[in-house]
DNA sequence: CTCAAAATGATAGACGTCTATCAAAAAATG
DNA sequence: CATTTTTTGATAGACGTCTATCATTTTGAG
């Protein structure tokens, strides 16, 4: 009735626990006939090993690094928490998690930093990847030792990591699309603004936006941003002025400070029926424009389960486990003022647990 | 710089292992001050205890009984799978689920299952809970035990279980409002059509509707199917002749199969615009659906994301942790046929880990 | 049959914690 | 100060597994 151990396993067999250990854990030397008795008994007997107790006798402990930009921005902001909060979390399961800041924008003090944890003894490492000849080097300099190394957010080539965990930015794309073709059931205009479509994720975002745009709908081209608010505010003043008939914008990056004033100056003005925005990432200011009304959907990427999944990826990958192959693809949630998540706490501080 | 035990917490405050142990354990007879001493030495060195150690010692196994209603409908067997998933994949860690299967809509054939729950030495307990004084008395008399008893999809009155872990029904209802507003931006009528409005959570996700539906949106009177396919297809059927501009559908029940019969027959006929159409649970059927565009959204309860929580709720719980007020409150998922999840995989059968 | 090689058994110590017990020391009581 | 009470220390055995060592048995080759 209680979980069999490895003692109940080789007393099944009919071997000693030293064969059955044998087996187990493949240290060879040991007949094919009691290999398969053992096998045999473990299926019999519905044997799990207990990796709580093994970890414990192996002295093993998982340590892992995230390495995350130390951007102002309130995105990774939210990632930084959330890495804290499973790391609080995980502590008492013998999992080790250290924040590292990195520069961002910055591949050399990304790759610096990479460089700095090859003798750190890490199980794993996380990190969000620019590319560059220094970084990919340093990254297989860590995997050939036996290091896992994941992406986050953005990818490198997908040989030169072992997983990456990020939004399926096309199915994002293609979101805004329907939302906006169904906002505009007898066609219309709407208007894509984009950090820079030279950013992969933002391109395949676009292209995911386009294929799902209802045939009537018309696109405008699209506006770079490159991240300046004045570019956004003064591309959604002259849209509008152009094209009083504007049903929808997505913004497409994260330059949203620009297109918060453009939109409540439309907001005051009853010139214009404000067009449906949709746009990414539900962080704090998102958050207060989603909920008073300024913007109607957001896409977003969800950074707590994002860094969860890739725990959860670089333990399997420890204890040996392959992953299923979409493991690491987000599907974008789309959120209302109506179904947003609860704000993240953040540090409630709960105490020791007895 | 390795993880610290309770042996450097008890060198660092200066006693012996034995007094550390009382002061964590609170096993009491200590002096004040040397509480004091152990307490600063722990905040000191940042000591968290090894739980998998402590279960280990303590012979702990986490023992939990999921009661899944043994319908014939999709939904339940879904959850059913999410659980086996779960089970498998928490085995190694001491973590013991069963599943038990209840009669539906039997609130005798429920109770009785609970009362044999009682002298099964479990730690949780986890139902879909119906109403009846018999229920109630067996709930109660499993918690007098110190069995956690939460409820999933389907709640009780609050003081009578320790959480509940299910969908917001009204942001559920809301976020089908708004999507039908979205898509009616000059007015139009819409037709809702529940189970029963007696059931609360219809009624609830009803309510929810009526406050995010744009004013100038006509919300026609409830259609109740009773769960009968052909009272659906009828309705849909009179609806539309009766009011040509329908402009959207919401499904707030899970009576599909009528709708679906409606709706494909309404495709093939040329006459009418096919009416947006929004309802809930990402069913096989309603994945098709809305793959094939039958229908337009759905609203998901993501029951994979259920059990996980409610496993991670028992876990807490066990553990003598407080939930967040929260905590057991699943925001609605909205699915287009651009972001739907994969459909879970059953059962890979992932060999045993080395 | 002999001898080496291969396979097996037995067992000890560790991992970090729990529980329990017994003795010793310190503090409080009169 | 003597005595009780409280507090502390020391330590052993357990939990299920890992790793290692050494002795013993079985097998296969010549």
């Amino acid at each position: 009735m209680a979980k069999p151990t490895l003692m109940d396993v080789a007393a099944a067999a009919g071997v000693s626990y030293a064969t059955a250990d044998r087996v187990l854990n493949r240290r060879g030397g040991v007949a094919e006939k009691s290999v398969l008795r053992v096998l045999a008994a473990i299926e019999q007997l519905g044997y799990t090993r207990d990796v709580t107790a093994a970890n414990l006798a192996r002295g093993r402990s998982y340590n892992y690094a995230f390495l995350i930009p130390a951007q102002a921005g309130a995105f990774f902001g939210e990632m930084r928490a959330a890495v804290k909060a499973e790391a609080k979390a995980r502590a008492s399961q013998r999992i080790n998690i250290t924040i590292e800041e990195v520069p961002a924008f910055n591949s050399d003090g990304l790759a610096e930093v990479l460089e700095s944890c090859i003798d750190r003894d890490l199980s794993g490492i996380c990190l969000v990847a620019i590319n560059s000849p220094r970084v990919r080097k340093a990254i297989q300099a860590l995997r050939s030792k036996g290091v896992f190394v994941l992406t986050l957010v953005a990818d490198t080539q997908s040989d030169s990591r072992d997983a990456y965990i990020g939004l399926d930015n096309l199915a994002a794309g293609r979101t805004a699309g329907r939302v906006l073709s169904l906002a505009s059931r007898d066609g219309g205009v709407v208007l894509p603004i984009a950090g820079s479509l030279d950013a992969a994720d933002h391109a395949l975002r676009f292209k995911g936006f386009k294929q799902a745009i209802a045939f009537d709908v018309t696109v405008l081209p699209v506006i770079e941003s490159y991240d300046r608010p004045e570019n956004v505010a003064e591309a959604v003043r002259s849209t509008l002025e152009a094209h009083p008939n504007l049903i929808g914008i997505y913004s497409i990056g994260s330059g949203q400070n620009g297109l918060f004033t453009a939109l409540s100056e439309v907001q005051k003005s009853a010139t214009y029926q404000r067009p449906v925005v949709v746009l990414h990432d539900l962080v704090g200011s998102v958050r207060t424009a989603l909920t008073i009304g300024l913007v109607d959907a957001v896409i977003d990427q969800k950074p707590d389960q994002q860094i969860a999944r890739a725990l959860d990826a670089m333990k399997a990958l420890s204890d040996g486990e392959t992953l299923p192959a979409d493991f690491g693809t987000i599907v974008p949630s789309l959120y209302f003022q109506d179904n947003m998540p609860p704000a993240p706490a953040d540090g409630p501080e709960k105490g020791p647990s007895l």
